[in-house]
DNA sequence: CGTACCATGTAAAACGTTACATGATTTA
DNA sequence: TAAATCATGTAACGTTTTACATGGTACG
């Protein structure tokens, strides 16, 4: 059966912004979405041949060079349209240091204050990345138009609330085993 | 090779708590570790024939009952301690529904307003679940240490922290459009 | 006596990542 | 001319979910 899996949307929807090759999908899943998105070349070609095959997408005549430019078709666009109205399904997430929180009672304190600080730093970097994130999207609004804006914005902004939460929860269970 | 999943060491960590079966199991993830993490019977029960082969746990001797209960060993616990003390690995996250909001450009107000509405809303109930969930960690206390307890309570807290992050998100994208 | 829950497992399918292999083009 | 980046693809591996198959036990 075909591949049923998000990759799909994914590539339409990048190539419903922009037609681009599989090393150029790749790159705007690497800087524009990566704080919630990530593809990697594996598994980008195998779905890019097969929406070519499905015809939601076609392959701009480009004899010349090596490189193949895909275009999304109508019914490239409907098929997406389709799925956006879809409501997201529920995805049940997993968390590795939620995991080792949880059965880490019986390790010394040090260990677990170590394991929060950790945490911590971490998001605190993150939150420094998206904030400098939020300042080049800022600045170079010339391409994008002000509708188009917001929603490339809106993901980061989830992103920047999100970490403050885990932050305020970090000083929060700190003081409390301490 | 031997599977390297989480897996081994969620199972390890849960036995660590209590012996039990592999549906015992089962009901702790779907249950007290649900908000954070999952497993299935098709995954436990082949990881537990993996662990004992491995000596990490043993089997209770039941010939009695078709049950097999299943302790963790010293071996067991040593192994876990020591991924509990790695630091945990960083997980790039998917989101399926920031996904279809970044492509939503073009999709007439009335949709974008349902999706984030829907999103609201789900994300409410989610609250109230672990407002829930708290509440009844807070009465069965007797049977758990207060030491232990705040192992029990800090994940739940971050997902009412995270939540909340959430809600107010919604707020302020949906004020954003209109 | 039927329903709900307890209990274990296998097989297949689907999903996702990493490594490998190859070579063109651009830029310093 | 060397290094970085562009560019495409396959194969292998590992992980995860779903479906299938089977039967016991407790309770109302």
């Amino acid at each position: 059966m075909a591949i049923k899996s998000k990759t799909r949307y994914a590539i339409l929807g990048i190539l419903s912004i922009n037609s681009g090759t599989g090393y150029d999908i790749k790159k705007y899943c690497d800087t524009v979405i990566s704080n919630f998105w990530n593809e990697n070349f594996g598994h980008i070609y195998p779905v890019l041949s097969q929406l070519l095959e499905e015809g939601l997408i076609q392959e701009e005549d480009s004899s010349s060079t090596r490189k193949k430019v895909y275009t999304i078709t109508e019914s490239g666009r409907t098929e997406f349209l389709n799925w956006l109205l879809e409501p997201a399904e529920y995805q049940p997430m997993r968390s590795e240091f939620l995991l080792k929180l949880t059965f880490s009672s019986n390790l010394p304190k040090e260990n677990i204050i170590a394991m929060l600080t950790d945490y911590k730093e971490k998001h605190l970097e993150r939150l420094l990345k998206y904030q400098q994130l939020q300042d080049s999207l800022n600045k170079g609004n010339d391409e994008i138009t002000t509708d188009r804006q917001i929603f490339l914005y809106a993901p980061l902004r989830l992103g920047i609330l999100n970490t403050e939460a885990v932050l305020s929860w970090c000083d929060e269970i700190l003081s409390a085993i301490q």
